[in-house]
DNA sequence: AGCCGCTTGTGAACGCAGGAACAAAGTCCC
DNA sequence: GGGACTTTGTTCCTGCGTTCACAAGCGGCT
């Protein structure tokens, strides 16, 4: 029951995550299984693309009848790696930190925050949810001791590359990355970006694009 | 003098928001001119892929030279669209909302938050920053009066449709979603998708994948 | 038991993004 | 003024992701 570990195609992954997401809201609700059609309308893609998808880890449908919700939330789970819950530590408990250390999104999905780090004095020794701010001089020691595998950065730009490294040393494998500099990390250690004001940059591009002459006229195309 | 209207890649895009800020960071410092070498290195990408998506908006480099930071800026910052701010509501003022309300990374970039909107009264009256949180009901007079283009929903999975919705119908066309939900929009309207969540379960997943069998070993491989 | 309809899983084509190598062009130096 | 070096802009190519379309398999009905 080896759990497929051919390689799987990132943008894959990340839908797979959307699938599992979906399945548990229907599995809450009772569902015993899904047709791929149905499925993929819940999470906004193509039928078809789904199905490739679901294909990486070995059929787990049954033909003429559709997906076992139960089941193939659980596999998804297993192969996700979110089955037992994963501890992470946050570094930099400005706004966004703040907001994400509380974010109940995280708990639910198998993600545990074990332990919050911020360089000011002033924050130390807050309380976010249930746990304390620490200074950031205790962040190998602590990881070390809770074995956390993923480290959330949310610094200023001017230290992330330096909380980075740190966290890599210490034994993190797995990093996300809030602060808007590309990060340099050592082999065997993955970090994601996650940059809300290019996110906000691309729609104002689309925006202004979809509108090349006409700027005050309120006349919106109405479609579906 | 048009602004190349003809299509431009939405990755190239994204990258194109990365250069700006590099481009602003070394303006500040001075800088007068930036091989694309120099500029790929700190964006994090390949030198030959940041001369071919810089080439989508005609030659603005010297050949021998490179690029003149003030100018490739203010060029970036003509095709972004982000020249004159753009006015952006926000909707669901839950931790996460609170955090972007107060991100400073937006406003310096040509975005401006004109209004902040929960549904929940206990919110409503709040300040953050130098806004009011409004009741929702405000929502389609303060969108038409103030000419908001952007929305960006950081409520509860089950409203961020409705919510969709009622700013589509108010003329907002571009719309930054956080809410784990797919959103249908009418034509017209762009919407961008940012999911937490799915970030943190796949770097756990590449986390797990690199490590099959040991799972204690703390040889860190380096390079670069 | 046999047939039919439904759904999955897979194979192939299309389009796009990414990377490397090459030619054009401008500047600096002699 | 001429040559050589530097750096851009472009072209080609490879690989990946996505989509469409078909064959295989299973349940239900007669």
């Amino acid at each position: 029951m080896q759990p497929r570990p051919r390689s799987i195609p990132e943008a894959t992954v990340a839908r797979l995550a959307v699938y599992l997401r979906v399945l548990t809201t229907l599995a809450d609700g009772g569902r015993s299984t899904v047709s791929s059609g149905e499925l993929a309308s819940a999470a906004g893609v193509n039928p078809a693309g789904l199905r490739k998808d679901l294909s990486h880890l070995g059929p787990c449908g049954v033909r003429g009848v559709g997906y076992d919700v139960g089941a193939l939330r659980d596999r998804l789970t297993g192969v996700l790696g979110v089955g037992s819950a994963r501890a992470c530590v946050l570094v930099g408990i400005g706004n966004l930190g703040s907001a994400l250390a509380d974010y109940a999104g995280f708990g639910t999905r198998g993600f545990e925050f074990v332990a919050l780090f911020d360089a000011s004095p002033t924050r130390i020794g807050q309380r976010i949810g249930d746990l304390e701010v620490r200074a950031l001089d205790d962040l190998e020691d602590v990881v070390t001791a809770t074995g956390a595998s993923i480290g959330v950065i949310t610094t200023p730009a001017e230290v992330a590359q330096s909380v980075c490294d740190r966290l890599a040393a210490a034994g993190v494998r797995s990093i996300l990355n809030f602060a808007p500099v590309p990060l340099a990390a050592p082999a065997g250690v993955d970090v994601r970006k996650v940059d809300l004001s290019v996110e906000l940059q691309v729609l104002a591009f689309l925006g202004q694009q979809r509108v090349p002459a006409a700027a005050g006229t309120a006349s919106v195309g109405e479609s579906a």
